[in-house]
DNA sequence: GCTTCGTATCGACATGTGTCAATGTATAGG
DNA sequence: CCTATACATTGACACATGTCGATACGAAGC
């Protein structure tokens, strides 16, 4: 079964530029909310390794090995970064497959980049 | 003045990407040092405040009643800005000039984007 | 030198966060 | 059913973090 992420909190126009304008209060929590679950050092080889795995997607237990930490904070870490967007969470059987969501990051990249 | 940021922790070749192959625990470290930076919406909001300033460049006063918090705060915010290299300070008689290091934004937004 | 003004630093506090061990849940095989 | 497996959730803990008030610092004007 395919789960769903958080209904996207409507804002931010198409393309909000950090660098551009002043951005609101609303566009600042909503991209630091993202920004803060890719911000750790673990979750960012999780990420990493996700997208660069066979298929494109992994499931927990191929990730508790070259992460190095326990299950339950693997599956924490995941849960995070299923909750804001950034990967995405697929049930097949017993196992949970998790892929990367290319337009979450690639909408950051270009909220970052300068003009 | 003009100050320096750390001396960068060198590492990650040229242009490292997140999602196409396993990044190194060091360059999640150092990325990930760097985005916990900019992962606050005040932080975010001082950045977007400072690059968007006349002249492209503020002091702490000028952002002490847009971000609405003290002058303590505001300069603590500053300061790990700075230490990461997102800003760079120049103290010129009393004032302290904050403006945005493009460079690095730059780096961490391709590092972001997804091949 | 004293005062004033703009910033920086310090100490304290509440809250958030990363981690783990233990336990719960659901699917598949016998 | 019973068990084994893969994963999720819970509770607990140490630690980091955002905020503030108070205070220190340093430049400029008198």
């Amino acid at each position: 079964m395919t789960e769903q992420t958080l209904p996207t909190p409507a804002l931010a126009t198409c393309c909000t530029s950090l660098t551009a304008e002043p951005i609101s209060q609303a566009d600042a929590q909503e991209f630091g909310r993202i920004l803060k679950a890719i911000a750790d050092p673990t979750r960012l080889r999780l990420v990493s390794l996700v997208s660069a795995h066979e298929d494109k997607e992994a499931c927990v237990c191929d990730l508790i090995e070259p992460v190095g930490l326990g299950q339950p904070t693997v599956s924490h870490h995941l849960k995070i970064l299923v909750e804001v967007g950034v990967l995405h969470r697929e049930k097949r059987g017993v196992w949970s497959y998790y892929s990367l969501k290319f337009d979450t990051l690639e909408r950051i990249a270009s909220f970052l980049s300068p003009v």
